[in-house]
DNA sequence: CTACAAGCTCAAGTGAGCTTGAAGTCAAGT
DNA sequence: ACTTGACTTCAAGCTCACTTGAGCTTGTAG
């Protein structure tokens, strides 16, 4: 599962602990994971890269049926939510890369000015920060 | 200075032991901040959202001035890197969107069929893996 | 039959980016 | 003078996502 993944065998046993993924085990008390294993480790790597932790991740695999593959009306659902996340960073990347050329370029990155860098965005509080560039409306 | 910038006074610390900012002392031990790193913080919140590391910051940040407030000139020596990087990362989200409706849609979420889920990636190796999605020419 | 690669468990370690706590100093208001 | 709160250092702790190591078992190729 590992070769075929490219995920690492300690990274498999991890998701597994985590409740990720599950595994059913030979005889020898091996390993062997179902077909539908791998559809879901496909998954997780996705949503990695979407930028989802791995207990988003579970959540959202909860969403999924254990039981069968997943088809089209599972995956529909789960999409939307993710489509309007990468959409939001995407924003934010635009904006960052706008505030390079215009705000830096114009000398303007400077906090007093700008109210710039507020690290309390990344735990949801509110405040002076960066709050242009990381999303809020262009002040007036 | 952690009013001003919105950063966590433990966070600044942490920044001047990381050699990424400095201060001057006051005569009871206090940290005075010199104008200029209110800029540097500013940099530093900013480099963050684009995705650098502290140690890729602290590189960036060696190149500019130390003594005198960066000019347009000092900036746009760093912009081109960044926008770059922006746009790299703007254009692996449009790829995680589209493989969102086409690739999952279609049921194609398979690691055996796309190929897909190679973490190797981010160590840069490569091999098996989301090839596509990450930035790999799409194959024929 | 014997190597030896590959699997197993469980605990501990890693690295990034901070935060928290303990123990103490300094400055301002009443 | 005293209290309060902000500042200091230094070490230790925390979250996330894994990796590594020790010690042991299984499976397969020669």
């Amino acid at each position: 599962m590992a070769k075929r993944s490219g995920v690492a065998t300690s990274a498999l046993r991890f998701y597994e602990d985590r409740g990720l993924i599950g595994s059913e085990r030979a005889g020898s008390g091996h390993r062997r994971y179902p077909r539908a294993v791998l559809r879901r480790i496909a998954f997780i790597v996705f949503a990695q890269r979407i930028g989802l932790t791995l207990d988003e991740i579970k959540e959202e695999l909860s969403k999924l049926p254990g039981d069968h593959a997943p088809n089209r009306r599972d995956w529909s659902r789960l999409s939307a939510s993710w489509t309007s996340r990468i959409d939001e960073r995407i924003a934010e990347l635009e904006r960052l890369r706008a505030g390079l050329t215009e705000c830096i370029g114009c000398g303007c990155l400077s906090l007093d000015r700008c109210q710039l860098a507020n690290p309390g965005d990344r735990a949801g509080r509110s405040g002076p920060g960066p709050r242009y560039w990381v999303g809020d409306p262009r002040p007036a």
